[in-house]
DNA sequence: CGGCTGATTGATCCCGGTCAAATGAGGTGG
DNA sequence: CCACCTCATTTGACCGGGATCAATCAGCCG
């Protein structure tokens, strides 16, 4: 059952996981495959998940973007990570009994629901896609890992750059990107909540970014200006995204 | 190969494990025999891996204390978990090419190492062992998104008293614990750089945990005076940290 | 005894939080 | 077309949590 409109949105899960690691053309089959079975649409700024919700689908994300958060009892909030198209949204959850994050859309978002059936079928259909699957899982891993190092241990400017450089790099992979510019449908209350950071100083943040020449932020659109720099005042080591097949 | 030392020494393995999820008697057997075949001990304060390291071998950790870290180019330094008894590090790590992290020990340790072929075949041999690494799995980047929140919307005292209220739990799981006090081989400056502190100001919460009558901490012996208002000025929810049995 | 590592204390400074208000950009109903 | 509302961004003023610098103290080991 696939509507025009969905024709080919499965890429960006092939090009995501074939980053990671080497698909054998039946393991992209079979992606391709279990991931047009059941496609959900949901717009943007609403949840999809709660804390404490029963875990039941495996979420393999086609377009838009999402993030990840927890809150305090008090309303603080963190965002934990953003979810980009390509993106699993946490292989075999179905085994646990309870999310322990909240998962929100930034845009409108199409997503594949995989059960726990379909989940596992696709899994052992194909060594290639198990490994680029359990990857894809580990460098999700170590993207939490340098964000707690971001959050820890780097000062508001270096944070903020490094947030847009890992970004840049996910984007890139999955053909997102035009040049040095991205669609960036991320409120600045968003993205304080994800450096850990005040609105207001996040705000002073960016506007220290735009003012070294780093980058532009217009219209939900942001274009790095200067890549090398970014990198170097955010001290980003692309590496931990694991982005060249091991 | 079993010199008396080790004999039992399995157990928090099977602990941590069957917490998580219901292990067979034949996946528990299972279990064990694979963590017999490749003991490797370490002394404190070595380092077992490195960033940037080639990956090859999946560790389950036996007995003492570790933690995995990275650092930046400026010698600041972020510890991101601490790694307890019965702790797998890293299931499929031999599908990255490069490690995104170091691991370090606070005590003596020993582990297991599984190479590819050994933890494979653990995986297949049961699946409620393979069950039972997937959660350990979640669980673990569970734990990773809670820091997260820790380190970017907890104040001083709240992260802190997170801290060892998850340790405490963690601890329990697996034995470790001695009602409420339990061994806590963890100097300031790595409290410190868990936190995302400074050890002066390390040292500044912990006198005032101490002052509160929240905790105990002399001769590297932790005790929880009174776990209820721990847990309650860390706004502490062990919910995920997955341990009954999804 | 001297040297080393870790814990503690004091003094000072500054990054980033908080509070409050203004500005701007859509969106909607009259 | 305008009045009005809401949401996001921006700015200013002030404050405080935690960093930094520097010294002292306490064990421990050779």
């Amino acid at each position: 059952m696939l509507s025009k409109d969905d024709s080919g949105s499965e890429q960006p899960v092939i090009r995501r996981l074939g980053a990671l690691r080497r698909l054998s053309e039946a393991g992209a089959a079979a992606i391709k495959d279990a991931v047009r079975e059941r496609i959900v649409k949901a717009a943007a700024g609403e949840d999809l998940v709660c804390e404490g919700d029963r875990c039941e689908n495996v979420r393999v994300f086609l377009s838009g973007w999402a993030y990840r958060y927890k809150t305090l009892e008090d309303g603080r909030r963190q965002i934990v990570s953003f979810i980009l198209p390509g993106d699993t949204c946490d292989a075999y959850i179905y085994l646990l009994s309870a999310m322990d994050y909240s998962i929100a859309t930034l845009t409108p978002v199409s997503y594949a629901e995989l059960d726990r059936g379909a989940f596992e079928r696709l899994m052992s259909a194909d060594i290639s896609v198990a490994e680029a699957v359990h990857c894809e899982t580990l460098a999700e891993r170590a993207i939490r890992c340098e964000w707690a190092i971001n959050l820890g241990r780097r000062d508001a400017l270096e944070r903020v750059a490094h947030i847009i450089c890992e970004l840049f790099e996910r984007l890139r992979v999955v053909g997102l990107v035009n040049g040095n510019s991205f669609a960036f449908p991320v409120t600045q209350m968003d993205l304080a909540d994800a450096a850990g950071l005040s609105t207001v100083h996040l705000n002073r943040t960016l506007q220290e970014l735009r003012s070294a020449g780093l980058i532009t932020l217009r219209d939900r659109s942001l274009t790095i200006l200067d890549l090398q720099a970014l990198s170097s005042t955010a001290m980003f080591n692309p590496n931990y995204l694991h982005l060249h097949r091991g």
